[in-house]
DNA sequence: AGGCGGCACCTTTTT
DNA sequence: GGTGCCGCCT
């Protein structure tokens, strides 16, 4: 993608490695390219190793990627940067607790400990189950708070208040808050006011009443307030304005009792989760950051000569301070684009970067207050700004412009000016000028998305660069259909597989939410015996209404040929033969069939599930919304869909915008009893309880906090951010697609919109290539009760999971697997030469068990499983079992050492009179390490805390 | 201009 | 349950 010399913007970066840097760094503006030449180049000075140099990437993918890059062009391998700190910042507090903090939570008054065995929640599914069994725990133990929790309508909810709190860098500690935590809290008057002012601003040059005034026009309607609530024409005033003195009549309100509610909450659920032996990602960095401030020593023995921070935009508050802690001179550079700031839900604060000189100096007056954590200048800044775009022509850079400066909705007006002095405007170096940008707009919205698409493939008008830079016809691989919700994408990926169009979804889907899955699931329901449920979902498809439908499920005289299939069904005995059988009959061949069967599959073959407990596995998935990760198989030619989240770093050809419909933005206001944290408004209840009442609900609507909520300006930022990031993957081609009732977005942009019927020209399966998808599943569980399996599975052991099925790693266990199957291959390569040579060392007859997981045939003498752990040898002695690995040194023994200890306790309970033995076999040297097993209490805790599936390790061991 | 009743609508995703 | 929007009224 990147011409391999740096512009010179690009060298002035690699070359300035000492001092304070702020890079704008433009969508396709080489920014991984430059990033990773400039750490190659401060590593290559003669006292810096790569310990010295933190470089900070938003996921783990990026730091792979970057890691991988460095290894091209410096002089340091793989091995050496195994370990260098080129991380996330949730995996380097991970690693600074670990090796540093077991005693961080003392430093909040928390006396239980960070252990080595204290695992990170990932699923937030698991989190949400965990918090409720506290918050119900919590309320239980303080009555006190009895009239909190009764204005409360989902205390559950409380959760995403602590995390906002933990990413602001908001801590409780023992009786109070963590150093000027409290301030956050209490709000800022002055930035509130200000907010205020600008909403209140008369329009039409003072003919038109405030913005402010005419909101809060609805003031009280719909609401109980207590009786000493001021009236509505108090509130709003008789003039165009709404009075000024209103502003800290309402931002005054004693709120004590609720920072104290929020504080016991909070601190509460830290010494819950400490106890329970779990940390969220948000505690991790909020362990880290008290560790690192009040542990001097530590701090500068941790701190780093320089620092580099990618994609900055998407930093949090807590870890922009958290980088000036870890930093030990002002070798500090951050990198990225506040035109590409869209993950405001996930705490990322665009200030960060925009604001960044304010920040910092803030920042680094408060983390100062008290004793000097951040000794460097902060001062000068130098700004460098990569304007040479390697990616869009001319005309697409120009014109995603406009994206940041249209309106997102009627009632934005946005300040252009403003955002025009902003955006530094991005060079092309592109050959080519072959561009095109339109808009359509059909009733059939799906089908003007598959028109279009059928009407670009092979068509010269919309020519791409081709690998020589040249022009050519473009091919379904180079467009990509870009929407806001997965919801659209996966609609219009089900109407593409209609018509046959070749169109794979990338990133997170909700595949049970598929009309394929949800007939699987009716017709399983009718073999199961749960007819109507089952018959209803049938009979709408088949076309029947819905007195019809009720007439049949009362009269229980279903259609004859369905109760033919239904028999046929019956016949079945694999559930893979049920759903291949399902999905001919309603002509489901594409890949989204196969998918959803490839995923029961796995769950299914793996255990002993029955059918039923199938039918409730896809019923939670539908209910919980729960996404799979599903990929396009390489090398195919099919059309991409994702959303525009999913889509960040990635660029193609040709962008289809589509779901460019009004109706469905701006974000709808949050519920009614809630706390919540606004910035500058402080923490608010928007409901309250009152003993006051007589004869009326106890529970009040809270005045204050709902003119102060309707103070705060709609944010529409993120949204038209949003609309340029999508516009910008493209390199030289955008349609915009809208449905019935086009939104602001597409009728602001200089753009035409032309109307159309679309007219889909059907193909079938065979004419179109096929686009096999490949599902990344969860390791399937173990026969029942604890394996391995189900361990890893619960994400205790999650930490090791990471680690598996490098490419290389996998093609040695492919071969391990096919030379002890008994297949004729020979080793490839020095690594698998060793595996054989491992195998080979083992005395008598293979028996071979594919797939299998403990229990083991104990009458067999070896047994070989392709599961977790690669080897197990079984003689009438001794289980040896033996795990291969690829890429030494990407993990430390110590996590190995986990796993394989899971296994180790395990086989001893099944082969109680045997003497075990774990070790770990390195192909590269064919040497073999015995690992030392951790002692058996560390694991019967971890398992502990696992509620098992059924019974427990003896049960499964019984079978 | 604007008050007001009534109706429809209601995400994104990574650690 | 907040809000955008329409229609109707003052």
């Amino acid at each position: 993608m990147t011409d391999p010399q740096p512009n010179d913007q690009q060298q002035e970066l690699i070359d300035s490695t000492d001092g304070l840097y702020l890079v704008d760094a433009g969508a396709g503006t080489g920014k991984t390219f430059t990033v990773t030449r400039r750490y190659a180049n401060i590593v290559s000075q003669n006292d810096v190793e790569p310990d010295d140099v933190l470089l900070v990437t938003f996921t783990n993918n990026a730091a792979g990627e970057m890691k991988d890059r460095i290894v091209g062009n410096c002089h340091y391998g793989m091995r050496d940067l195994a370990d260098a700190p080129i991380q996330t910042f949730h995996s380097l507090c991970h690693d600074v607790l670990e090796e540093h903090g077991h005693a961080a939570p003392t430093y909040l008054g928390i006396d239980d400990r960070i252990t080595g065995s204290t695992r990170i929640i990932e699923d937030e599914l698991v989190e949400q189950a965990l918090f409720e069994e506290f918050i119900d725990r919590f309320s239980d133990d303080h009555p006190e708070y009895d009239d909190v929790f009764r204005a409360l309508s989902n205390p559950e909810d409380l959760l995403g208040l602590v995390n906002q709190l933990a990413a602001k860098g908001v801590f409780p500690d023992a009786d109070g808050w963590y150093r000027d935590g409290e301030r956050h809290l209490d709000g800022d008057f002055a930035a509130f006011k200000q907010q205020f002012d600008e909403l209140n601003e008369s329009r039409n040059g003072g003919s038109k009443q405030s913005l402010l005034r005419s909101k809060l026009g609805r003031y009280g309607r719909n609401k109980t307030y207590l009786p000493d609530a001021p009236e509505k024409s108090k509130i709003r005033g008789s003039g165009k304005q709404v009075p000024d003195d209103i502003a800290q009549l309402v931002f005054a309100e004693d709120r004590g009792e609720l920072k104290a509610f929020v504080h016991d909450v909070y601190h509460e659920y830290l010494r819950f989760a400490l106890r329970r032996n779990y940390l969220n990602f948000g505690m991790l960095q909020l362990f880290a950051f008290v560790l690192l401030c009040e542990n001097h020593e530590l701090r500068e023995e941790v701190a780093f000569e320089y620092v580099m921070i990618d994609e900055f935009q998407d930093s949090s508050e807590i870890q922009f301070k958290l980088a000036l802690l870890l930093a030990g001179t002002n070798n500090i550079c951050v990198v990225g684009d506040w035109k590409q700031s869209i993950y405001r839900f996930q705490y990322a604060d665009v200030a960060n970067i925009v604001e960044f000189e304010d920040r910092l100096g803030r920042f680094v007056e408060q983390l100062n207050s008290d004793h000097e954590r951040v000794s460097f200048p902060t001062s000068p800044i130098t700004t460098i700004e990569l304007v040479e775009n390697y990616r869009s022509t001319q005309r697409i850079l120009d014109f995603s412009e406009h994206g940041l400066r249209v309106p997102a909705a009627n009632r934005d007006d946005v300040d252009v000016d403003a955002v025009d002095d902003r955006i530094v405007s991005l060079e092309s170096n592109a050959d080519h000028e072959n561009t095109t940008i339109e808009a359509v707009q059909s009733d059939e919205e799906q089908e003007a998305v598959l028109a279009k698409i059928q009407g670009i493939v092979g068509n010269e008008d919309y020519r791409v660069e081709d690998e020589d830079g040249g022009l050519r016809a473009p091919e379904y691989s180079d467009v990509a259909v870009l929407t806001r919700t997965r919801d659209f994408g996966r609609e219009l990926l089900g109407t593409a597989e209609e018509y046959g169009l070749p169109m794979a979804y990338e990133g997170g889907i909700e595949l049970f939410r598929t009309d394929q899955a949800k007939l699987l699931l009716a017709w399983l329901r009718i073999l199961e015996d749960d007819v109507d449920r089952g018959w209803a979902v049938v009979l709408e498809r088949a076309g029947y209404a819905l007195d019809e439908i009720d007439a049949v499920l009362e009269r229980e005289a279903y259609p004859e040929n369905m109760v033919e299939f239904c028999e046929e069904l019956q016949g079945m005995e694999t559930l893979g033969g049920v759903a291949r059988c399902v999905f001919a009959r309603y002509g489901y061949a594409g890949p989204t069939a196969d998918v959803v069967l490839h995923t029961l599959q796995s769950v299914h073959n793996a255990t002993t599930q029955t059918r039923g407990d199938l039918i409730r596995f896809i019923e939670r998935a539908i209910e919980a919304g729960s996404t799979h990760e599903v990929h396009a198989g390489a090398g195919t030619n099919s059309v991409t869909v994702q959303t525009i989240h999913a889509t960040k770093g990635l660029e193609y050809p040709i962008v289809i915008l589509a779901n460019m419909n009004s109706g469905r933005f701006p974000p709808g206001g949050s519920g009614g009893g809630v706390i919540s944290y606004d910035e500058p408004n402080g923490v608010r209840q928007r409901k309250i309880y009152s003993e006051e009442a007589h004869g009326l609900p106890h529970v009040y609507d809270n005045w204050q906090a709902d003119v102060l909520q309707k103070c705060s300006p709609r944010e529409y930022d993120e949204e038209r951010r949003l609309l340029y990031v999508a516009i910008t993957r493209a390199e030289s081609h955008v349609v915009f697609t809208a449905g019935e009732d086009p939104n602001t977005f597409v009728e602001e942009l200089p753009v035409e919109v032309e109307e159309i019927a679309p007219d889909v020209t059907e193909r079938t399966q065979k004419e179109t290539e096929q686009t096999p998808l490949q599902v990344e599943m969860p390791v399937p569980e173990g026969p029942r009760g604890h394996t391995p399996h189900t361990l890893m599975h619960d994400d205790v052991f999650e930490d090791v999971e990471g680690g598996r099925g490098t490419e290389f790693g996998t093609q040695v266990h492919d071969f391990a697997e096919a030379y002890a199957l008994g297949e004729c291959v020979e080793p490839r390569n020095t690594d698998e030469a060793h595996v054989k040579q491992l195998i080979d060392g083992f005395d008598g007859d293979l028996l071979v068990e594919e797939d299998a997981y403990l229990p083991l045939s104990v009458d067999g003498d070896r047994v070989t499983i392709s599961g977790i752990v690669d080897l197990v040898c079984v003689t009438p002695d001794c289980v040896e079992i033996v795990d291969y690995k690829t890429d030494r040194g990407r993990h430390g023994e110590e996590e190995y050492r986990k796993q394989l200890s899971v296994y180790y306790h395990v086989a001893r309970e099944v082969y109680p009179d045997r003497e075990i033995t774990a070790s770990i076999f390195y192909t590269e040297t064919g040497s073999r390490h015995e690992i030392d097993p951790q002692p058996i209490d560390d694991i019967q805790r971890l398992v502990e805390e696992v509620e098992p599936p059924s019974g427990g390790v003896s049960e499964a061991i019984d079978q």
